[in-house]
DNA sequence: GCCACCTTCTGACATTTGTCATGCCGAGCG
DNA sequence: CGCTCGGCATGACAAATGTCAGAAGGTGGC
């Protein structure tokens, strides 16, 4: 018989938190041998305590699953990492899977399915949900360059053009080209509808 | 003995909601009676089982925990309403309240809290989480009239004025008299700005 | 070496906004 | 009854934004 597979949860609510370690616990070969409520804790109780899988919410504060995910892969290479999200974006699975993730499943999955995939992970394959795949596919891939996926950023929050010039060290006049052929390529009337797609394609 | 206390229990994410399930079915006077992964479902699970408490995910596809709850409320009014929700912003909490919404949690509460909790609103009780009970009085009441309100709402996406004045059946220079006010009144240098911090604080 | 493309800039122009003054109507209040 | 406030509108002006043309340097491919 295989050892049993030691898993570090993280995520920020403690009520889903504490139901997913109860469920988790019933399958015979996985234990929780640590949890987090936040990206640095999750950091530290991974140090502290070698999981062989963890198990780590996407959006978390102080760092999201992603970072944690990049910091482990150097720290403790042998630990996979399973990401589990509400909202399934499609450049976060990008990002992901850059940041070396084994796998990347969204929160509407059985504890069941879930249980399964741990061990999927654990055995050095990758997961990724379908649906979540699909719709990464789908969106393609960015038609912004570099500077046009910066700037575009930095209008997010509603700044004024001078204001985004003054903080990306560019010109009025460049920014305006930028915003605007950014909110051509993407198809949107203005910047501010261009944020918004963006943003739901997760190229921002 | 008092009887069994009879829950339906609604949240768009299976594994939350299995989670969830298991652990309150640990507690001896709760049963799950059904559950639903949308607005729509929830309520046609309610006029089906007839629970005693509604446990509801504040955000749901199809209709929001407090649509359904407005809903419930006419046509089931024995059966009270606890909403739960990951994200606590304070506007939801005074829109639940006038709703007829008897208890609201985040989900950082532990599964035994929450437990207590659903007694405490089957007793006829109220129960607001202390921490969103004091953002709410802190954010205060939105300074915007309903009319402001709305037109920021139809700003949200980034649509020119030109088709918000269409869609609100107001004539251009209104609609760009009321995002004037609204956005003093908020502090922001524009509209953008103004739609985003009243998001924050609940207000649209 | 040429071509394509990104980055960056300038200047000019049309359009969209934000802002302000002002007016009218209806509801609520002292 | 008059006052105030919110809803709705105009018109006019200033500021911000979007659009276009053009131009220079850099990188990388073929």
């Amino acid at each position: 018989m295989t050892a049993d597979v030691r898993l570090l949860l993280a995520d920020d609510e403690h009520l889903i938190r504490g139901a997913l370690a109860a469920l988790l616990a019933l399958e015979d070969d996985l234990v929780i041998v640590a949890e987090a409520a936040s990206g640095p804790e999750a950091l530290a109780m991974a140090r502290a305590h070698q999981p062989d899988v963890a198990v780590l919410d996407l959006q978390m504060p102080g760092a999201d699953g992603v970072k944690v995910a990049t910091s482990l892969r150097t720290e403790l290479p042998d630990c996979q990492v399973l990401i589990v999200t509400s909202h399934g974006r499609p450049g976060h699975l990008k990002r992901a899977l850059a940041a070396g993730v084994r796998g990347f499943v969204p929160k509407t999955v059985s504890a069941q399915r879930l249980a399964e995939i741990i061990r999927t992970v654990h055995a050095g394959n990758r997961y990724v949900d379908p649906e979540l795949a699909a719709d990464a596919i789908a969106s393609g891939d960015s038609p912004l360059t570099a500077r046009e996926a910066e700037v575009l950023e930095l209008a997010a929050d509603g700044a004024p053009v001078a204001e985004i010039a003054d903080r990306a060290a560019l010109s009025q006049g460049t920014v305006r080209n930028y915003l605007s052929s950014a909110a051509t390529k993407l198809g949107a009337e203005n910047r501010h509808a261009a944020v918004r797609l963006a943003r739901e394609r997760g190229w921002v």
